[in-house]
DNA sequence: TTGTGTTTTACGACCTCC
DNA sequence: GGAGGTCGTAAAACACAA
């Protein structure tokens, strides 16, 4: 029997049907609130650009992932009816925009705080839609156990807005959790565990692309020097705490004092 | 159709910080 | 003690080859 508790914590868990989320009052959601502190809560070092724009740590993951095509505005039929309705136009991640964050790239993402635009240009390119159509099709019934709703399929918006976010800050304040629970229909429980999962799909990325380096050249880790894949991975992608001194509570207090 | 591998939600254990 | 982090894992959803 699972029963979560976060029935009783969060009202939103489990929102009926998170399908339902396809007609989201979040259709107006723009992911651009700026707040300046929360843009600056970079989590890396080397990230912390103070203010700048958080494009280089998309450097770290190599060549652009595939599956960022499908974070594109989607063929005119992309299937789904829900993103034409939902429209999240200006949010739409593209290869050439993610490939603007690689090393060589040149000029670094000015993924300016808060904005929508620059966290998600326009541009596009779409060849795989994979996760779309998959989504579609899971988006029929909502509930993934008959019996026990042990886990729900986010729905493409709920995931675009979502990678969206991630992609302008992979740690979120807690400011921007609420807002995003409360545009998408999730919980901020589902926000929160939704970032720790995307931060560990991109560490697991990364290490798979260091090994593969590693096993290819050897001399790949110049800059890693004896580093082990953990070791690099947890180098770049330190918790917020870790991060010259600056504390989620920080965060926090900046939050709450607004 | 089925078996298998991968991805996606969700949780628990444990840690750090205040 | 609470919040949020990582890590490991369970299990559903999905893709795909045989």
């Amino acid at each position: 029997m699972y029963v979560s508790p976060l029935l009783d914590k969060d009202g939103s868990m489990y929102p009926g049907s998170a399908r339902a989320a396809n007609t989201l009052p979040g259709q107006g959601f723009v992911s651009a609130p700026p707040y300046p502190e929360y843009m600056g809560y970079h989590p890396v070092p080397a990230l912390d650009t103070h203010g700048q724009p958080p494009g280089p740590w998309g450097s770290h993951y190599g060549p652009q992932r595939e599956d960022w095509n499908a974070y594109g505005p989607g063929p005119s039929g992309a299937g789904t009816a829900q993103l034409s309705a939902s429209s999240p136009a200006p949010g739409s991640y593209s290869p050439a925009e993610y490939s603007s964050l690689q090393p060589g790239a040149g000029g670094a993402p000015p993924a300016e705080p808060g904005s929508a635009q620059h966290c998600s240009p326009s541009s596009h390119r779409h060849s795989s839609y994979e996760w779309m159509r998959k989504t579609v099709q899971a988006n029929t019934t909502g509930k993934t156990r008959t019996k026990e709703k042990y886990r729900v399929v986010y729905t493409d918006h709920q995931r675009l807005e979502l990678e969206k976010e991630f992609h302008c800050n992979r740690y979120i304040t807690i400011r921007r959790k609420s807002e995003l629970a409360a545009n998408l229909g999730l919980s901020e429980r589902q926000v929160k565990i939704w970032f720790q999962n995307r931060r560990a799909k991109e560490r697991k990325l990364l290490k798979k692309k260091i090994s593969q380096f590693d096993g290819s050249g050897g001399s790949a880790q110049s800059d890693s020097g004896s580093l082990s894949p953990t070791e690099l991975s947890s180098s770049l992608f330190p918790p917020p705490h870790s991060i010259s001194g600056l504390q989620p509570s920080d965060i926090h207090q900046v939050m709450v004092s607004e």
